[in-house]
DNA sequence: GAAAAATATGAACAGATATTCATATAATAA
DNA sequence: TTATTATATGAATATCTGTTCATATTTTTC
């Protein structure tokens, strides 16, 4: 495996690992709103089952301050994790794509299954 | 989500992202010494496609001090995420679980479409 | 235009941890 | 028994990074 692909493993699992942003990660793949139609929503990785929310809702979720809820966005952002689209002076952020999703959940079933 | 869960999840990742724990962990994935019949050892989760190697054998193919292998080592079985079984004076070390092989694999895809 | 709301950013600090060096332990060989 | 090989461990250091505080920027509302 080349050196690159190696470092980027390691960028992106170590960005994931942190307690905030892994709750943040969770709370944007919450699938309460989702309407997909796949029957599978919790365990798909489906783009649509992607939701978004604002800044100022992730920080009531993770309970966590607002400038360390937008330091940590911007992590996640510059790791290629979550992308982001403004509407007025509001910022929403949505996970990028299925790979966190499935990374996610396998990382769960493994640490479920070690109690 | 359970706090604990959180937790453990937190730890799984970070403790996979370091890079030396990375090239441990992908060596022991490697399976050019593989004979499992499945046909699709690359991708699969079998048991039977994780490889044991030893201490010196590993230190050789990440190519990093002995010592340094060593504590990383403990680390990754203090995780969970290897095993050992001793065998005269050498200590053989193999991935746990097919989650860790998942987790790998998921990760390398996500880096590789982000190029 | 001023105030308020939403988000971002810079600096500083504290805590964590990866690595190295030296050495200890354990098993094998001579 | 002594030497050698294989592995583990403890301590020290240096680097990294998560968090907080203060403040800046941008948009909306009054």
């Amino acid at each position: 495996m080349k050196k690159e692909t190696i470092n980027s493993i390691s960028t992106l699992l170590a960005t994931m690992s942190d307690k905030t942003r892994l709750k943040i990660m969770l709370s944007l793949l919450d699938d309460s709103r989702c309407s997909c139609p796949c029957d599978n929503c919790g365990s798909c990785s489906h783009l649509c089952c992607m939701i978004s929310k604002c800044v100022s809702e992730i920080v009531i979720e993770v309970n966590a301050e607002q400038s360390l809820v937008s330091h940590q966005l911007k992590v996640l952002k510059d790791a290629g994790i979550v992308e982001s689209r403004k509407e007025g002076n509001k910022m929403y952020y949505s996970l990028k794509d299925g790979h966190i999703k499935q990374l996610l959940r396998i990382a769960e079933e493994h640490v479920e299954e070690e109690r």
